[in-house]
DNA sequence: ACGGGTAATACC
DNA sequence: TGGTATTAC
């Protein structure tokens, strides 16, 4: 539950801008014809015309909901457009979903504080915005206020629909004798419907928003008047709001706690909650749920907007429901079906030989978890009406890679240009880093003799040649020792260095200044320490497979004949390289997903980096300038003497005017 | 044989 | 810390 931090008194001015009917939009841009006509978006189509998961408000209109079957919906509505999510490796991609609403926050984070809430919703802090606005162009000052804002929705202000309303919103938005936070309030409208204009002209995507002094009432009224319209809360009109609002439609009480409130308690509206003291729902609810329940009646909420503009876990999964389930390998006495399986997770390793080898273990020790003690054979195919119905796994805790990463280089390259102060810090990276290496299976010897071998030009993303912001290039990131000793290589003191955070907040310094939003520019700062693998089990009748097939087929790459040992692959190949993975920050840039591994906790193991095991339908999914760079890594190329670096760093690192 | 695929967060 | 439960889109 979110802290609340008690703010009575809150004068920020928040938005919560919700995409309308947001998948469908994407087609919609991507097939113009299908502009106006009753669409939806299915995935999967097989199974009753697949499962809906977004639908236009045209098709609304006929009845059509989500959750529907596809052909439950051709039935109430024959002229439906279904459009089908894209699949890739056998699964759903949104990834064209995620790329469209990273346009969209590109274009919200220049006004304000922004936090991606998910794939189609962000929250703003325009607090500062509107206050520059009320002191250099009040709206009571303006000639003309623009229509948009004119349509806005103010709560509590009568004659809403009335034949001059916007009338009434003018007055509203322009009174000047009103007090300080309805003032900031009608500028936070001005500028939410002026964001929203250019979001609609950018990536012609409209969108719906709440404008309100915090959070919560934000992201509660953004809904209110779909699509494409926005909708105010003035203080003066929360009591109201609140008194009559169902307890279920607050965020976080649409479930177990919700109900939990309407039968224990009698509630039924949010502003019911007013009859109890804040240490009676303390003792039913646990200190900090009670606290918020207390908070929330009264329209309180200190939620901060998170300067965050990437997710902070990535995963993937597919569920594999009924006959389709995956037959396992076990033999089941006796397992009770409701236990639950266990999720495990381990240190992420590259190459999807090597997840592979680490997820099936991870199934593996789950599996004997599971199981209990009671020593059931693992192997054989003897199945025996079990089987798999779902399998994921994610990465999480992603740390932004410090500053100077990729001089690491220079260490083992010895090509790059030295400033006076670089040797002293590479010095100190190796001090730092040598009880890992000594403990580790290669020695830096073989490190340094076997990186040279490889045929491919990593890519390095320098960070010397990309500007830096002036505000951030000041102190907030100095590295300390701490850091260092962590295994972060930092070059602070190389003045052209990006001052790159670490560390938690870090994320959201990195995320915020992102302003393209491209989710594999960034990635390549992030670093992936952990993988986790959930599995799944249940009740099967059929045998469509068996989880070996899952693990070792499902990736076209490694049904080719040339990889099939990958698992047993050891030492060093041409065209591979294994590093401590401190030292692999700059090579893991080459990547097809360019991510950073490192971990925090001190890991003795090498990682691996494997070219060929890079799967090569990713790269389609990239958008396409970064496909056209990966795929010239991809290349077999001789090493240019001078490692200039060769990629653009403005696709990789976002400009860093610091908003 | 279903709402699938992802996320965030709180709690233990 | 790792793992689970809840909630949401």
């Amino acid at each position: 539950m979110p802290l609340a931090r008690p703010e009575s008194l809150d004068s920020r001015i928040i938005a919560h801008i919700d995409m309308d009917c947001f998948y469908v939009q994407v087609e919609q841009r991507k097939q113009p014809h299908l502009r106006g006509l009753p669409t939806a978006v299915v995935q999967y189509n097989e199974w009753k015309g697949g499962a809906l998961i977004a639908v236009s408000y045209e098709a609304r209109k006929f009845g059509v909901k989500r959750s529907m079957r596809g052909d439950e919906a051709k039935q109430v509505c024959p002229q439906i457009q279904l459009v089908q999510v894209p699949v890739a490796r056998g699964k759903a991609d949104l990834n064209a979903y995620r790329n469209a609403g990273s346009e969209v926050v590109s274009i919200l984070a220049r006004k304000g504080r922004c936090e991606r809430a998910s794939i189609d919703e962000v929250y703003l802090d325009l607090t500062d915005s509107a206050e520059a606005m009320l002191k250099e162009s009040p709206p009571h000052s303006l000639e003309s206020i623009d229509a948009e804002a004119l349509k806005s929705h103010v709560l509590g202000l009568k004659n809403e629909n009335g034949h001059d309303a916007k009338e009434k919103v003018r007055e509203w938005l322009c009174r000047s004798d009103t007090d300080h936070r309805e003032k900031l309030l009608a500028c936070g409208a001005i500028i939410v419907a002026e964001l929203r204009m250019q979001v609609l002209k950018a990536t012609e995507f409209t969108c719906s928003a709440g404008i309100a002094h915090n959070k919560m009432l934000a992201k509660l009224t953004s809904g209110m008047n779909k699509p494409a319209q926005q909708t105010v809360v003035p203080f003066s009109s929360v009591k109201a709001l609140l008194d009559s609002l169902p307890i279920k439609k607050m965020k976080q009480l649409g479930g177990k706690l919700g109900t939990s409130l309407q039968n224990d308690l009698g509630v039924n509206t949010v502003g019911g909650l007013l009859q109890f003291s804040e240490e009676k729902l303390q003792d039913r609810y646990g200190i900090n749920t009670g606290t918020w329940l207390w908070n929330i009646a009264r329209g309180i909420n200190g939620e901060e907007v998170q300067g965050r503009l990437l997710p902070k876990s990535h995963g993937s999964g597919k569920s594999f429901p009924g006959p389709r389930a995956l037959k396992t390998i076990v033999s089941l006495s006796d397992s009770d079906s409701h236990k639950k399986f266990p999720s495990k997770s381990c240190p992420l390793r590259y190459g999807t030989a090597k997840i592979q080898e680490d997820a099936f273990n991870l199934f593996q020790a789950g599996l004997r978890e599971y199981l209990g003690s009671c020593g059931v054979k693992i192997q054989g195919s003897n199945h025996n009406g079990w089987g798999i119905t779902a399998l994921s796994v994610s990465a999480s805790k992603i740390v932004a890679v410090p500053s100077g990463t990729c001089s690491i280089m220079k260490y083992f390259q010895g090509q790059y240009p030295s400033h006076s102060s670089s040797k002293q810090t590479s010095d100190n990276f190796i001090q730092e880093s040598a009880p890992l290496l000594s403990s580790g299976t290669e020695s830096y010897s073989e490190l340094k003799s076997a990186e040279p071998q490889s045929d491919y030009n990593f890519p390095c993303l320098d960070l010397q040649g990309q500007k830096i912001s002036e505000s951030r290039d000041k102190d907030s990131f100095c590295s300390s020792p701490k850091q260092a000793k962590d295994g972060f290589a930092l070059e602070t003191s190389q003045p052209t260095s990006q001052p790159l955070p670490s560390g938690g907040e870090s994320c959201s310094a990195v995320n915020q200044s992102n302003s393209r939003g491209c989710f594999f520019r960034d990635d390549t700062r992030v670093i992936l320490p952990k993988l986790e693998q959930q599995e799944q089990k249940r009740n099967a009748l059929e045998d469509k497979g068996t989880i070996l097939k899952f693990f070792k087929k499902s990736n076209p790459s490694c049904s080719k004949p040339k990889l099939e040992n990958v698992s047993v692959v050891q030492g060093l190949e041409a065209n591979e390289v294994e590093l401590p993975k401190e030292s692999l920050l700059l090579a893991e840039c080459s990547t097809n997903d360019c991510r950073h591994s490192l971990s925090q906790n001190v890991h003795r193991e090498a990682w691996h980096y494997k070219i060929d095991e890079i799967d090569p339908s990713v790269i389609d999914e990239l958008p396409q300038e970064i496909q056209d760079e990966v795929r010239s890594w991809l290349r077999p190329r001789k090493r240019p003497n001078t490692v200039k670096q060769g990629l653009t760093i403005a696709h990789y690192f976002p400009p860093t005017k610091a908003t």
